[in-house]
DNA sequence: ATCGCCAATCGTCGATTGACGATAGCTCGG
DNA sequence: CCGAGCTATCGTCAATCGACGATTGGCGAT
């Protein structure tokens, strides 16, 4: 087994305290904007696929998803910035190891929006 | 006030009684495809729109849609195509006016699946 | 039968997306 | 301080998307 990245130091932000559980209008043209937004970083099932890795507190580094897709490291590099620009995932950058993890919040609002479809 | 459909005929199908409450499962390389390809019906803010204008039962033929957005007609097509083919939006065509309304089952799905998330 | 409204389709255009390899930058460990 | 591992970025290419105008086809009403 290749030597690996120990798995231990990356972690997720300490569950957001702030409970924003659709507070926010979700019914506007910004609404619209925002559920689009979202949706759209959701369109690919690679996307989905990662978020769901992430979702279950798996494969928190780039490398640990590049090993379970048959993608490129730079493919996988890019659905992850796409994931993160829409707000899906943080980053917890800790030296060359890169934590990635799903952001909770925006995970709620997206079902909020959704729900209020 | 020009002369318009009488909006009365339209009609939706008569409430989904085949209770689909994600039965289907959510965690798949199907489910995947499955929300990735809804996902992406609703990756457009025009699209979220239309949505939620027919799921208010507003504005039920295309003309009606068009005449609530600054596209041009052929471009409101497209993204009732879209939607269609997404299995989204459903069509009650009787004669030459069209009833376009939401497919409450796929929304169903597709809150499902991302709960499932 | 013809006219008028409604909607789908076609063809085009520019912009964006998704994929890849190659490269560069970063930190930690030796 | 130098190498090794990890990731971001760049450049490229094909494919898809979004928007439009113009055209076509269909039904109902006149």
């Amino acid at each position: 087994m290749p030597r690996r990245a120990p798995t231990d130091t990356l972690c997720c932000p300490p569950a957001t305290t702030t409970a924003d559980t659709g507070l926010a209008p979700a019914d506007s043209p910004e609404a619209d904007e925002e559920l689009a937004s979202l949706a759209k970083a959701l369109a690919h099932p690679v996307r989905v696929r990662i978020v769901r890795m992430l979702a279950r507190k798996d494969a928190r580094m780039c490398s640990h998803i590049v090993d379970e897709l048959p993608l490129a490291q730079s493919t996988v590099s890019e659905h992850l910035r796409v994931l993160k620009a829409a707000g899906l995932v943080v980053t917890n950058e800790r030296g060359p190891r890169i934590g990635y993890c799903i952001a909770p919040a925006a995970l709620r609002r997206l079902k909020s929006l959704l729900q209020a479809l």
